[in-house]
DNA sequence: AGTATAATGAGATTGAGTCTCAGTATCGAT
DNA sequence: ATCGATACTGAGACTCAATCTCATTATACT
């Protein structure tokens, strides 16, 4: 099922409509290949003269989190990141605090523990966030001893 | 050592004052034995008439999580979250979309597969977090097809 | 086509967190 | 103990991501 169609069932399931501005959304989200926060994909919508207003993209964005076909992140940042969910694995992010530069990993065995703590405290996961945050390999060598005199949080 | 020496040791290697708001900002901290936001702070100081301002407030917590003796968290509230950190093991947050509540829990297995990760990424890692957002027990079995009709998040 | 009601957009509002800057406290040197 | 350099504090202004309001418009079911 491509995610058009499971954006649709996910709106008829729970009496919201097929707008286009929600088509659009969505578009939009799966052509990006990178982390974009709420305000680069109105800069995107507004360079192509298809502007969608703030409020509009806020509120499509949480219903495709609640779906899951996008993954709402917080890097460190002020803002909240986002990324669309294709079918790559799940992963997770370090954040250098010197550079900001964000590295993906992934690692089966720690999701499987994870779910394993989830079903011992009877919880129920829907989604989850690891950040690692510290320094990467090009910061850390320019600072041996201490590493950045004044981090970015 | 105690966390009042340690934090004197962490401003004399920085050349920073040690002053009676950092004293008693910590004081506070260590006092409480829950997550607390930067308002709840403000408001017990005020409750006791030790009123400190807004900035400073701000400005200690951060030296406090710089030098490792307050840990701040994202519980996917708007706000930011802090907890002291007590000789407690490290521990990760799940948090209930439905009813807010937290459980803490550890895994020391999950702590050294995410060392080995950040190894063969040559990244130096300093803190992380791991938020598991879901559904607990109890709001599990009070919806149990689908979770919650009106999410937090 | 008609109707109920969900969605949109412009702009106001919120609020956590940061910044400014004048006055104050700390601390090492004398 | 006093001095001087300078780090710190606090009141309030400011920032800006995110949310809310509400009049107007679009959707979808009959």
């Amino acid at each position: 099922m491509d995610s058009a169609e499971k954006f649709r069932e996910y709106l008829q399931a729970r009496n919201l409509r097929d707008t286009s501005e929600r088509r659009r959304i969505l578009q939009e989200v799966y052509s990006i290949r990178k982390h974009f926060t709420a305000d680069d994909l109105l800069d995107w919508f507004r360079r192509k003269h298809q502007s969608v207003s703030r409020a509009t993209l806020y509120r499509t964005l949480s219903h495709l989190v609640e779906c899951g076909l996008v993954r709402k992140l917080d890097l460190g940042q002020r803002v909240a990141m986002y990324e669309s969910v294709r079918d790559q694995e799940h992963h997770e992010h370090m954040i250098c605090l010197a550079c900001g530069k964000v590295i993906e990993f992934a690692d089966d065995e720690m999701e499987r523990l994870q779910e394993e703590a989830c079903r011992s405290h009877r919880f129920f996961p829907v989604r989850h966030y690891l950040q690692v945050l510290g320094y990467c390999r090009g910061c850390r060598s320019r600072a041996p001893a201490e590493p950045a005199s004044r981090p970015r949080r």
